[in-house]
DNA sequence: TCGATAGACTGGTAGGACCAGTCACGGCGC
DNA sequence: GCGCCGTGACTGGTCCTACCAGTCTATCGA
């Protein structure tokens, strides 16, 4: 109900403008940052700030830093990897980058399928009773959010079931990047979250070991609610351009 | 020929220190790291450079800090995102560990041949223009690292041409995991890397914007060479516990 | 003309001082 | 005795300053 306060410290603040102005291609690729000392200055606040800034960008490979040389903006599309996607969700009006949501739409669409179709094979019983109690736990539940939760949690629970650690971490950064557009996502898939039937089955499918059956029936779920996002999305480009559109992304969900 | 000497920073030994003992399990999520001032002390390094690496596990999401309170060890497989796949490929003794090499190359089959559909969409002549080039280099190269180099630069292509930013993040997190063991994939993947008939065929199909001919194709090929890295990492497995195996990974290829 | 070198940059490390939250313990008032 | 609240000893957050360690350039001398 309550949203927890991001209380960002200094350097929290640095790394985002730093960033914002390298994703909004501000900072163009090739280009040199301000000395530390400098930025430190710049920004009124000490190099330690600044450096543990330009740490966070080196590990998102956003520049490279050379010892006793200037530190240099990288191509964040050729060099950063997956948990860059959640910096680029929205520009800085805090509008949506349609480009950026349908790709990811997008590859959730495509690695579901394969994810499902994996748990039928590796996930055992285990997994298939995890899956039967959270759909029984969607029976009963009536607040479309609560209904969200669960379907998300299903999806944690056959990630975790195809024993892919790779899905699991892409998984993972899909999710990141989610979690701010939480509640519009929950209005986009209110009719799909109705879908339980299409839930069981896919675990019956589970329980099964059948990875076909399990295949198919994750597309066609996946499909409907992709086409239901990709309805929006084109909706919002149309009125992307008149309306200052919905709030800007704020992190919620308390762990 | 030479490999640049990696001049690691002691920030970045106290944050490859702690990352390994996080990933290893023996620091275990939920527990406690040591206050920022002990762990200096411990290390014999200033607190400055261990909170440098403490903010790169926070934005790798591997820990948790609370101001005033204790920095907690967080599960990374439920919070980490792709960018820690690297990390995860190598156990301590430098040992590849093959569940995760699996993922990866799981991975990589499926989203491989989405890929070249939507290159085939989007990407139009230049694309193919650009992959055709590729090609031809291919076609005169005679040294296996330079073929597979060529071959590497063909997905690029690709997925530039997919208009996917999600794809091209994933992609290059997949890619800095290969990085560390390039010329040990050059071993494996040696035969399919002849293949360039299905280089010049998916060329074809991406200038024809012929969707399911690129999928196929794709398919084909990537199926192809996944098997080959499966049937390596099988023996791998059997001889694991024999052999301490292949020189730990060290960083190569310069920019 | 070419080369070595000095100096003025760059980032890297250290340590100390202090601010700002958190938490547990002990004393005070009820 | 019970419960509240303050205090103090932690925690992380910020800043500063000094210095080490590379890099680059401009200048001077052979």
């Amino acid at each position: 109900m309550f949203q927890a306060i991001s209380k960002r410290s200094v350097s929290d603040e640095v790394f985002e403008q730093l960033c914002n102005r390298i994703v909004s291609r501000e900072l163009k690729a090739g280009e040199e940052l301000p000395s530390e000392r400098l930025l430190s200055e710049m920004l009124g606040v000490s190099r330690n700030a600044v450096r543990e800034a330009i740490k966070r960008l080196q590990q998102a490979r956003m520049v490279e830093v050379k010892h006793g040389g200037t530190t240099t903006v990288l191509d964040y599309r050729i060099e950063a990897g997956a948990d860059l996607l959640p910096s680029l969700l929205f520009d800085r009006q805090g509008r949506i980058q349609v480009d950026v949501a349908r790709s990811i739409v997008r590859m959730r669409q495509v690695l579901s399928p394969e994810i499902a179709g994996d748990a039928a094979v590796h996930g055992g019983p285990s997994t298939a009773d995890r899956l039967d109690a959270i759909v029984d736990a969607m029976v009963v539940a009536v607040a479309p959010a609560e209904l969200q939760r669960l379907a998300f949690e299903f999806w944690e629970v056959l990630v975790d079931g195809s024993g892919n650690i790779a899905y699991r971490l892409a998984f993972n950064s899909l999710r990141k990047t989610y979690e701010p557009i939480w509640d519009l996502l929950t209005k986009m898939l209110g009719r799909d979250l109705q879908k339980l039937g299409a839930f069981r089955k896919l675990a019956v499918m589970v329980r099964q070991g059948d990875r076909g059956g399990a295949m198919e029936c994750a597309r066609e779920y996946i499909d409907g609610s992709s086409n239901a996002i990709y309805q929006f999305l084109d909706l919002y480009e149309q009125h992307a351009q008149t309306a200052p559109k919905d709030g800007p992304p704020e992190s919620r969900r308390a762990p």
